[in-house]
DNA sequence: AAAACGGGGGC
DNA sequence: GCCCCAGTTTT
């Protein structure tokens, strides 16, 4: 990175606390704390709007926030709890596929290296990497579309492959960084460097920005 | 009626 | 690398 990353992550540091909202960070908190949370609600989370996640996965965790009593769920109540957030036929018989493969291969944890939760049915770099940051404290780079849009806007990389912002970014970002980094720029993806009309006029970030591929993403 | 919400996997 | 997947909520 050519500018002054302490800058620029001190500046998402306070704009991310102007967007946090107390209800949804409590969930949200409370999910941290559970790896097979974390996985849990990133599978629900899928083509579905974060409220709407967070909303399932507080109902299904209430019912089940680990992998043997979530199989003593039938697909039905699963779906039943999950219904929100879409796609929920899908997701239900992945979260108890999934349940069961940990109960069965790891004792119903959830592993904690990116090569052995990438074996694990429905998880990517993207889930792996989250479960790992999230659910563990442990610093991993996390590329979601959010991250991947604003490192392109930066004109940090200029590429379709989320693989290789990840890559670029394990190698220019200050490890200390890496914890808090997805989650400062998923909040402002969502708040002020949106897919479409971003709010650049009132960006605090536009002196790092190389304003490419600012009228839409995707 | 149309758009928004995203990541994994298959080829 | 490109395309497919498939359902809700919001506008």
């Amino acid at each position: 990175m050519n500018f002054d990353i302490d800058k620029l992550f001190l500046l998402l540091e306070s704009e991310y606390k102007r967007f946090e909202t107390p209800s949804v960070t409590k969930i949200a908190n409370l999910i941290k704390s559970n790896p097979f949370a974390v996985l849990i609600s990133t599978l629900i989370s899928l083509r579905t709007k974060d409220e709407v996640t967070l909303k399932a996965s507080e109902r299904l965790f209430s019912r089940a926030d680990n992998p043997f009593d979530m199989l003593k769920l039938s697909t039905d109540e699963v779906e039943r709890l999950i219904y929100p957030a879409g796609f929920y036929r899908k997701k239900s018989l992945l979260i108890l596929d999934i349940s069961k493969y940990l109960v069965e291969n790891y004792q119903g944890r959830v592993p904690n290296s990116l090569d052995e939760l990438l074996k694990i049915k429905g998880v990517g770099r993207k889930t792996a990497n989250l479960v790992l940051v999230e659910g563990f404290g442990v610093p991993a780079v996390c590329v979601d579309t959010h991250v991947h849009r604003i490192m392109n806007r930066m004109g940090l990389v200029n590429t379709k492959n989320p693989d290789e912002t990840e890559m670029v970014l394990r190698d220019k970002l200050p490890v200390k960084y890496w914890i808090k980094w997805n989650e400062y720029l998923v909040a402002y993806g969502q708040n002020v460097c949106k897919p479409i009309s971003p709010l650049c006029s009132t960006c605090k970030l536009s002196d790092f920005c190389a304003k490419i591929n600012i009228k839409r993403w995707r």
